[in-house]
DNA sequence: CTGAACTTGAGAATCGATTATCGTATCGAA
DNA sequence: TTCGATACGATAATCGATTCTCAAGTTCAG
């Protein structure tokens, strides 16, 4: 039947979710993986991220001007930072408050997005 | 030289990026486009936009799991409410304070987006 | 009014992202 | 160990969005 079997590369996959202190496109997670034990496909990649999606152990993280990026679920409530030069999506931990303050009182506000976009410490030291 | 002329087609762009409430895709201008003056091609509307765009008449609004959208450039520093029952993006008037400071200190903040998910009063009603 | 510069529309071409294909390899319950 | 179910890799196919092409039409300074 419909059961996921545990195999080498979804382990890597895995790994290297649980490691990344930034949520990773499917790209950049086939980069890694072929880092660390060689040769994952780029179809896998999204296979794999498929079926953790489905089980809910992954979360899917949609940035405007970037593709989708993937991070564990089980990370807290958390926002992104995307630098403009490298492109790369940092965490930012903690929120902001009174946001909800922000829209018409007959509304009812269920979730959030905060996206900062600027210049990472990386790229600005050149 | 690389002067812009005033045409029908790009004046029915700009009337309907002022008329309307809501930031709009370029598909969504080419269909009112083609109510009112009949026959704008999607070319020339990508065309235009990105016209605006470099005069700064009009700004793009990126939404995650959405395509970019246009609006004027006039309506000063706002943010988005997105209905996730009929799908209706709306405007909020203000901003919030403290944002930047989410980011580490050694990073440059440029923009920020926030945008709200819920229920807007209409699909609240029934 | 004239003409060079600019714009248009329709469809083809391109782009990056994602999915499908298929023959081979791996998994793991029994 | 065996074997059906599942996953793999490489690459082709597909997708939606955007840009390009080019012949024909429009704009506007002079």
């Amino acid at each position: 039947m419909n059961v996921s079997y545990s195999t080498r590369q979804r382990e890597a996959i895995l790994d290297i979710l649980r490691r990344a202190d930034q949520p990773l496109t499917p790209g950049e997670i086939r980069e890694r993986a072929n880092q660390d034990s060689a040769g994952i496909g780029l179809a896998t990649v999204y296979r794999a991220l498929k079926a953790f999606m489905a089980r809910g152990v992954i979360a899917q993280v949609e940035i405007p001007g970037a593709s989708p990026c993937y991070e564990m679920a089980d990370r807290g409530h958390h926002h992104h930072f995307i630098c403009q030069h490298c492109q790369r999506v940092y965490d930012l931990p903690g929120c902001v408050r009174d946001l909800e303050a922000l829209a018409p009182r007959d509304f009812q506000v269920q979730r959030h997005e905060v996206i900062l976009y600027g210049l990472c410490s990386n790229c600005l030291e050149r």
